[in-house]
RNA sequence: GGUCGCGUAGCUCAGCUGGAUAGAGCAUCUGCCUUCUAAGCAGACGGUCGAAGGUUCGAAUCCUUCCGCGAUCACCA
C-alpha cells in the first residue's frame, strides 16, 4: 500500500482503518475508534495502539489481542515493519522509507508548519494599550510579548489577524501627569532634559503622586481624618477639575494634553520598536469613551438592561451566576463597561470581515470581561461567541508588586538594555565573533539578550504569575532563548561549511539512524504544534516544541558526524536535516517574535 | 463571605481533552574540546504531583470536600 499524503495525520487514519479491520477480521467485532499516541522513548517502536479501550468491545487478554492485532498490521500494512506488546501497549515500529517519503515531501517547503494563508476568519488580536502617564514596564513586556505571539501564531494558523491596542489617553491618571509637569516642569521637554518622552512626563507622574501624599499627610497633621485628606488635597482637586476642564474642549488643556501625548507616543515607538512589536490599527480612548450609550439605549428598549429608580442601567446576570452590573451611570454617562460595548462594536464595524477578537489583559479583569462577553451575547452579536480574554498573570518582583506611581517598577526600557548588556558580556567572555564589525555585534547582542527575554516569558503558562528577579539575571544556558539560537548558529556554521553538497530528493532505501529517525518525527508533529497553540492561544506550547526539537538535534550533532559521514546519501541527508531543523527554529521563533542570529 | 485562577524535585517550570517506571532546566557532583561552535553532550543526585475521599482496568490529569497563595466582587479604568 502506498501512502498518497505523507502526513501523520494521514497515517493514522490509516493505521485506525486498518486496526479496525483486523479486529473485524479477528474478533468479529466492530470498534468505533482507536487511541494512538506516541511510543515512550523506553520502548522500541514510533507509534502505540493502546489496547485497553478496545477490551469494552473485545472480550480477552489485552497482550494477546495486542499481539493478534500487530501481527495483522505488519501483514497488512507496509508501513508497518515490527511490533511489540508490552502490557496492554501495541508500539509498532514505522518503516524509515515512510520518514524519508515525509522528509523528501517537506524538504524544500519554505513555510512548513504554517496553514493556508487566510483559509480561517479573520481575528482581531489586542494588546498593550497603556496608559499615556507613564513608561512601559516589565508587566508591558508580558502583555505584548504574549499578545504578538498569539497574534502571529494566529496567522500561522490561518487565520487573517488585525493587530490593534486601545490607547488610554484620557482620565484623570493623565491629568495628574499634566498638572505636576505644570506646576513642577519649568518647560522641561524631552529636548531640553535629554529624557525619552514617556519617561519625562512618568516623572511627572511620580512628582504628582509625592506632593499629593505630602499634601494628605499635612491635611492629616492638622487634624483631619484620612479618608477626607485623600479627597480633599488641593491638588487632587485641581487635576480633578483639569479633566472635566479637557472634556469640556478648553483649548490650554486640550493643547498641553497633546503635548504631552505626542511626548510619550515618541517614547512609546521607540520601546514598540526595540521589543519588536507592531500594530495594524490604533484605537485611542479619547475617541471611544463616548461609544456604547445608543447601544445601551438600545439594549434597554430590548429588554437586556434595566433601570434603576435613580435612572442608572444595569444587567441582571445572577442567572450566570454573576451579579448585577452598571452599564450607564444615574446621570447618564459612561462606565468602563459601556466603553467597551462600544469599542468591540466599532471595530466590528471598521473591520467587517472579523469574527472573532482576543483581548491580551492582565487577569485582575477575568471578571469584567466575562461580563462584557456575556452582554455582548444577550445583545444578539454572532461574533460574541468568538471572544477570548487572554488573560495571564501579574509579573511581581520580590518586593511585592510594580507600582508606577511609587517608582517600584522594572522599566521596560531599562530590562532590555540591560539583557542586551548581559548577553555582550557574556559573548566577550566566549569570544567567538572574529570578523564582526561592532555594529554587527550589538545588533548580535539585542538578539540574544531579547531572545532570553522573551523566551523566559513566552513559555511559561500565561495563568501563572510570575517572580521576577532583577538580582539574578534570566538565564542563558538550559532551556533558554540562548541555547535554542546558539543550536541555529551552530547549523549554520555546518551549512556554510556544506556549501558544496547539492541537497536533492534522499533514496528511500536509505537506513535512519536512531537519531535522524527521531529528529524527523519531532519536525512531522510541528505543523499540529502550531494548529494547537493557536487553538489554545499558547506560545509556550511553541516554546516547548521548539525546546524538544533543538534538545533532539544536539543529541543527534554529538552522536553522529554531519560532514564527516562517508557515504555521500547519508551525508546528504544529514545537512538537509540540519537545515530543514534550523528552518524550523526560525519559522517557529518567528512566531514567539524572536529572531536567529548566524552566528554567536 | 461568593466567584475565578494557581499549588508537580531545593529553585524555575513541562506534562493536565485519563494510559506504561511523573519529565526538563537551574543548583550540587562525575565524565567529554588535536575531530562539524563546550551558550553543548553524556551521566549521578533529587518527587507522599497541597491533603483526603470518589469515578475507572488505569488518576498528576476527571468529580467532591478541605488547606495554602493570588485576583476579583465600585455610579474607578
Amino acid at each position: 500500500m502506498l501512502l498518497e499524503n505523507d502526513d501523520l495525520m494521514e497515517l493514522h487514519k490509516v493505521l485506525e482503518q486498518k486496526v479496525q479491520e483486523a479486529v473485524k477480521s479477528i474478533f468479529n467485532v466492530d470498534l468505533p475508534t482507536v487511541e494512538f499516541q506516541p511510543t515512550r522513548k523506553d520502548f522500541e517502536g514510533d507509534i502505540t495502539v493502546v489496547v485497553f479501550p478496545m477490551l469494552r468491545v473485545v472480550k480477552g487478554n489485552p497482550v494477546q489481542i495486542g499481539n493478534q492485532i500487530g501481527e495483522y498490521l505488519v501483514e497488512h500494512v507496509s508501513e508497518v515493519s515490527k511490533f511489540n506488546v508490552v502490557k496492554g501497549f501495541l508500539n509498532l515500529v514505522i518503516a524509515d522509507s515512510y520518514y524519508l517519503d515525509f522528509f523528501n515531501a517537506i524538504m524544500a517547503d519554505a513555510t512548513y508548519g504554517y496553514a493556508k494563508v487566510n483559509s480561517k476568519d479573520a481575528v482581531m488580536v489586542e494588546y498593550s494599550s497603556p496608559n499615556t502617564n507613564k513608561p512601559l514596564h516589565l508587566g508591558h513586556i508580558r502583555n505584548n510579548l504574549l499578545g504578538y505571539s498569539v497574534a502571529e501564531i494566529l496567522k500561522a494558523a490561518g487565520h487573517k489577524v488585525y493587530k490593534t491596542q486601545i490607547i488610554n489617553d484620557r482620565g484623570i491618571h493623565i491629568c495628574k501627569s499634566m498638572l505636576a509637569w505644570q506646576k513642577f516642569g519649568e518647560g522641561e521637554t524631552p529636548e531640553s532634559s535629554g529624557l525619552k518622552g514617556d519617561h519625562l512626563v512618568g516623572k511627572y507622574y511620580v512628582a504628582f503622586d509625592k506632593a499629593y501624599k505630602a499634601e494628605v499627610q499635612e491635611l492629616v497633621a492638622d487634624g483631619k481624618d484620612k479618608a477626607t485628606a485623600e479627597k480633599e488635597a488641593s491638588i487632587l482637586i485641581e487635576a480633578q477639575e483639569m479633566l472635566r476642564k479637557w472634556e469640556a474642549g478648553d483649548n490650554k488643556v486640550v493643547m498641553l494634553w497633546k503635548k504631552m501625548n505626542a511626548w510619550v507616543y515618541e517614547g512609546f515607538d521607540t520601546t514598540y520598536k526595540n521589543m519588536g512589536v507592531d500594530f495594524d490599527k490604533l484605537y485611542y480612548e479619547s475617541n471611544t469613551y463616548l461609544l456604547g450609550r445608543d447601544v445601551v439605549k438600545d439594549g434597554l428598549e430590548k429588554g437586556v438592561f434595566f433601570k434603576k429608580e435613580d435612572g442608572s442601567v444595569w444587567i441582571d446576570l445572577t442567572d450566570e451566576g454573576l451579579d448585577e452590573k452598571i452599564v450607564l451611570r444615574s446621570d447618564g454617562t459612561a462606565v468602563y463597561m459601556t466603553q467597551d460595548i462600544g469599542t468591540a462594536i466599532q471595530r466590528v464595524t471598521d473591520f467587517p470581515d472579523i469574527n472573532g477578537m482576543v483581548y491580551t489583559v492582565g487577569n485582575e479583569q477575568d471578571y469584567h470581561f466575562k461580563v462584557l462577553f456575556l452582554i455582548l451575547k444577550k445583545l444578539g452579536y454572532s461574533w460574541a461567541e468568538k471572544l477570548y480574554h487572554l488573560s495571564y498573570g501579574m509579573v511581581d518582583l520580590p518586593s511585592g508588586k510594580m507600582k508606577s506611581r511609587e517608582g517600584t517598577v522594572v522599566d521596560a526600557d531599562d530590562l532590555m538594555d540591560s539583557m542586551t548588556a548581559t548577553a555582550a558580556s557574556i559573548s566577550e567572555d566566549l569570544g567567538k565573533l572574529e570578523g564582526y564589525s561592532n555594529e554587527e555585534k550589538q545588533q548580535l547582542y539585542k538578539t540574544i539578550g531579547l531572545g532570553a527575554l522573551k523566551y523566559y516569558i513566552l513559555k511559561v503558562d500565561p495563568k501563572k504569575r510570575i517572580l521576577f528577579n532583577p538580582e539574578e539575571s534570566v538565564d542563558f544556558q538550559g532551556n533558554t532563548g540562548p541555547f535554542i539560537q546558539y543550536t541555529y548558529a551552530r547549523i549554520q556554521s555546518i551549512l556554510r561549511k556544506a556549501s558544496n553538497v547539492t541537497l536533492s530528493g534522499i533514496e528511500k532505501s536509505l537506513e535512519l539512524h536512531e537519531k535522524e529517525k527521531t529528529l524527523l518525527k519531532q519536525l512531522q508533529i510541528y505543523p499540529e504544534t502550531v494548529q494547537l497553540a493557536a487553538e489554545n492561544y499558547s506560545p509556550a506550547l511553541i516554546a516547548n516544541y521548539t525546546y524538544d526539537l533543538v534538545k533532539e538535534f544536539n543529541s543527534f550533532y554529538q552522536q553522529v558526524s554531519i560532514l564527516g559521514e562517508a557515504d555521500e546519501q547519508k551525508k546528504m541527508l544529514r545537512v538537509a536535516l540540519s537545515k530543514k531543523v534550523a528552518r524550523v527554529i526560525e519559522s517557529s521563533f518567528r512566531l514567539l517574535g524572536v529572531a536567529v542570529p548566524e552566528r554567536m
